[in-house]
DNA sequence: GCAAAAGTGTTTATGATACACCCATGC
DNA sequence: GCATGGGTGTATCATAAACACTTTTGC
């Protein structure tokens, strides 16, 4: 047991990890109806990882994978073991949401959780595998089952704010593989901003950043002309951001 | 004696009060040397509100105001009762700056803080009387004590969200009077951003907000002409943001 | 009358938007 | 040969930036 003269909280983290369901570019028909006026664009579909709680409360329920800081853990680092314990999924992009600390948000006792918005790309870590007994799933973030706890505020929260950083950091290439089309990371700007984007124009101001490398490859077994791969130029992005870049996409 | 069967961190709240440090407007000597090619602006100064500590540990160290969070109080609601009562200083702007929980920032215990960025005005809330025994003052954020714990941290991190904010929304107006002239909106903004504007292009961005009001008065005892006197148009402003308003000054 | 800050428009440059056709490939 | 998405340029519009003089007031 541990005393204390005060009531003290328990602090937990819990992480809004989004992933790119990208829809798989060899299956071009399935459900393929309203494509007369679409501008052109595949979309991919954003998802957010979630866990089924085998305890209660909320025992069943989905919710973010999370759970209690260790009494001399780092917060950040508390964040990566827990995702890491609960979904496997590891060596990610981290940045901090906020905490979330209404008196009443967990029946047990006063929990305030410390919330982090995590990015991946589903290429590198493939749905991700739960190593925990529970189960863990990607669902789109336009369909998500109810949450636990005060999740689904996180999840907003999360949501907007990539929506923020998207603006103004070029932090989508995490979302994508190593190598990917100009497409991808259209769709993808899509699906975080939820408009359609000018074909043209986009890639007139992607090429203009030059922090895009075109490669001497294209994709395969697509049923149409292969895009042309590229990659993220991450040494000279590194560089100018020394120098104090803004991106603005 | 509170007891947990797993150790609990203590969870405080700090808070990172700026105001602005008018130049009075009736002294115009005072140390007047490089005014040679100033582009015309009498900066105000960005000031952080501390308060120095009279407890182990940093016993007489300035530190921001903020302490323990009660075990059933809103994060939000711990804020502004430690600053009112270690400051004074109430119904101000408030907004989440994230938790700080490095393991070893508090020498005490385990120690999580949520941090909040919070706005005054120096007008309405004139140089902050300290309800406490201890000693509270307002220092230029280029001109501060060493603090305790890992507040320069957090103070770095309220500057540059107040520097981000200020970009989208027009909370300068919180650091502001009713009434202002629009030289002050600029010399706040120059204080803020750390650069000079230009007066006309800055005027004329004001001015097609349509937020900014002017008034029948102009400001008084000045040696020079004086300016008119104008007001921020809340109800406009809050009407404008109802429907997506975007304002990037 | 002079010092000190208030007030006021136009021109130029830059970035954002709108827009349509040909090309390569797989079937 | 046709369906599917890949790839490309220009003209227009809107916003940002640069820039200097006259006006009012107190002393």
């Amino acid at each position: 047991m541990y005393s204390y003269h005060y009531p003290h909280p328990a602090v937990t983290v819990d992480c809004a990890v989004f992933g790119l369901d990208e829809a798989r570019p060899a299956s071009s028909g399935e459900d393929a109806r309203r494509d007369d006026d679409r501008h052109g664009t595949t979309p991919g579909n954003l998802t957010v990882l979630l866990i089924q709680r085998d305890l209660e409360p909320y025992a069943g329920a989905w919710a973010l994978p999370g759970g209690f800081v260790k009494i001399d853990e780092d917060l950040e680092a508390a964040a990566l073991r827990e995702l890491g314990e609960e979904t496997g999924v590891r060596d990610l992009y981290l940045e901090q949401l906020g905490a979330f600390g209404a008196p009443d948000r967990d029946p047990r006792e006063r929990v305030i959780t410390v919330a982090y918005l995590a990015i991946v790309n589903l290429f590198d870590h493939p749905v991700a595998a739960a190593t925990d007994a529970r189960n863990a799933g990607w669902f789109g973030v336009d369909d998500l089952p109810a949450l636990a706890f005060d999740h689904e505020r996180i999840v907003a929260a999360g949501l907007e704010q990539l929506r923020a950083t998207v603006r103004d950091e070029p932090i989508v290439f995490e979302f994508l593989p190593q190598e990917f089309t100009l497409r991808q990371v259209q769709s993808l700007y899509e699906a975080i901003l939820g408009e359609s984007l000018d074909k043209r124009n986009f890639r007139k101001k992607l090429h203009a950043t030059s922090l895009i490398v075109p490669l001497d490859e294209v994709e395969m077994d697509v049923a149409h002309r292969a895009a042309q791969l590229h990659r993220f130029d991450r040494e000279r992005y590194e560089a100018l951001r020394a120098e104090g870049y803004r991106w603005n996409a």
